[in-house]
DNA sequence: CCGTAGTCTAGAACTATATTCTAGAATGAT
DNA sequence: ATCATTCTAGAATATAGTTCTAGACTACGG
């Protein structure tokens, strides 16, 4: 059943942000969500690939997110506008599922997860094409590839983990225009 | 003997690294640097003391580093130059600790680390500090204190975390220039 | 309807490994 | 030299991830 999936996957969540990762044991997602030790194997494979699932679901619907608000035909000032505007909402209402993102996403990625590699190949090149895009038309500066993304959200992923972690009170939806001047400054032509 | 101690740290960061934190047992740190479990324990008290180690002592070279290139009486843009120059060199220098940095840290910040708090004391509150005094001279932007850092090295660490993971192939310190512009167009009055 | 295949649930048993414990060796101060 | 402290050593323990076996549920073809 699908719905055994996300319950699972929620009480996943709520278990490995509040205690932590290690600290959660199999049993403890069993006693929160209701299903058995058994039926999680069937459903995850491992305790790992629980994580996957949550990590996973995060990033889809941040992705949703985006998709929702980034329209078509924008000008290259608007596109960057809008994505740095969208994530800096995202991150501030979608709590949980952001420090998800920030705290087991490297977790994933350093084990090489394919499920994520999938998931980075549908959201990420897209975007990079845009990018590539707006580029030939001179509308941003002509940069390897490479430093695009670091520009343009770095400092709001920067800033964000502060906020997640406590660190700073203001949410990062505070700040966007300081994020777009930033990130425009740095790959307008 | 404090050279027990380096010696299970630098078989530790190659482990954490190469296997990840959860694939290292404690049997392959006795196997790797020869000392015993019970030695193990009386220095470090738990796996995790010994990942908080690690960490601590990757971060305390970086921040040598920096102290020994970021003298007092600089410009603000001068310090900005240095501070993102030395640490990008020193992170495409020193890939292992940088690695450790940024796959590790995070997991002490959630568990609460009190050692690692500490060294954020001494080591991010005197930088603070001399970024509000530019501030007062108005040399740098008036921006709300947290937006200093996210700013000044936001992109540097976006783009190092995708080097280190193997993402992209050119090293940071080739791009200094780069992100230097990127931060003092966001901090220049 | 009935039976069969596939999916799902359940929890006990198994296994791996972090940690503790006990004992003894080295070290250093008085 | 003796005593206290620190350190080393590895066996014993306990915890928690995973596997296994059995049974329940569902869908579908005869």
């Amino acid at each position: 059943m699908t719905d055994t999936r996300s319950m699972a996957i929620a009480s996943a969540r709520v278990l490995f942000l509040t205690r932590g990762l290690e600290a959660t044991r199999i049993e403890d997602v069993r006693d929160a969500s209701g299903i058995s030790i058994g039926s999680l194997y069937h459903h995850f494979g491992s305790k790992f690939g629980l994580l996957e699932a949550v990590v996973i679901s995060a990033l889809t619907d941040h992705k949703r997110a985006l998709l929702e608000n980034l329209s078509a035909n924008l000008s290259a000032f608007e596109a960057v506008q809008k994505l740095i505007a969208t994530t800096a909402s995202w991150i501030s209402e979608n709590t949980d599922d952001a420090r998800c993102i920030f705290r087991f996403r490297g977790a994933l990625e350093s084990a090489g997860s394919s499920a994520l590699k999938t998931h980075n190949r549908n959201e990420l090149s897209p975007l990079l094409k845009r990018l590539e895009g707006w580029i030939d038309k001179g509308e941003i500066r002509a940069l390897p590839m490479a430093l695009l993304l670091p520009l343009l959200h770095g400092p709001l992923h920067e800033y964000a983990r502060a906020w997640l972690a406590g660190r700073v009170k203001v949410p990062p939806s505070a700040y966007v225009e300081v994020f777009v001047d930033s990130a425009w400054a740095a790959l307008r032509p």
